[in-house]
DNA sequence: TCGACATATATCAGTAGTCGAAGTATGGTC
DNA sequence: GACCATACTTCGACTACTGATATATGTCGA
């Protein structure tokens, strides 16, 4: 794990997801959806690569694991290092943002 | 090419770079270091591969070419196509980033 | 003058992460 | 009985990025 790679939108989207509060990996698919506002669906291939994936580069670990009717729901939460990780995405985020909106400004166009 | 496909980091900065005004490639890269604060370094293999794509989607186009001490320096600017997809991205960025900080603000995290 | 470094573009093999589809399984609704 | 929502698994394909190598000119210091 290169820790200065950036995270691809998915992967963001599920740490900020389980940044809220502990979730099983259907419910973030959903969580995703509304903090999108519908624009990003992630698949659930996509999903649970990712799960893996976060899971042993340490940023989320297992919060507990439930059965309802039958279906497995395992929770995943944030560790520490994912929550620094999370920040200094967003830190990045926002530099990046900034730099084009006021470029954009200058070209009279606005973020739409 | 997909248009609601998200743009990775060094194509929308590459994208960024261009909106400020029209620059050669590897004075993207330096363009890039700066308004990155040093901690995005796009390689020549991603620049020039990426400069491709972006052309043949229709986002950047040749501005003009120079010869300066027997090199040649093509440069690039954003069409209008570019730009609006810019300010699409950017605002997709900044979307992420808000929900991210406000969820990241009640774990008591600040971003870096 | 020799080597290192900056400028400038081209190209290619390897890889990481996503995408899309198919599969398994339960339960509710029309 | 068909269909959809819930919930996880797995896998092949694809795309963009990574890192290295190549070519070529100009500058600067030892």
């Amino acid at each position: 794990m290169k820790d200065d790679a950036p995270l691809r939108e998915p992967s963001y989207l599920i740490l900020t997801s389980l940044a809220a509060e502990p979730r099983h990996g259907y419910a973030v698919i959903e969580d995703v959806k509304q903090i999108s506002e519908g624009r990003v669906v992630i698949g659930v291939g996509t999903l649970y690569t990712a799960i893996d994936r976060l899971h042993s580069d340490g940023l989320i670990e297992v919060d507990r694991e439930e059965v309802v009717d039958s279906r497995l729901r395992r929770y995943y939460r944030l560790t520490n290092d994912g929550a620094r990780r999370l920040a200094a995405e967003t830190a990045r985020l926002t530099r990046h943002a900034a730099a084009a909106t006021s470029r954009l400004r200058v070209l009279g166009v606005e973020p739409a």
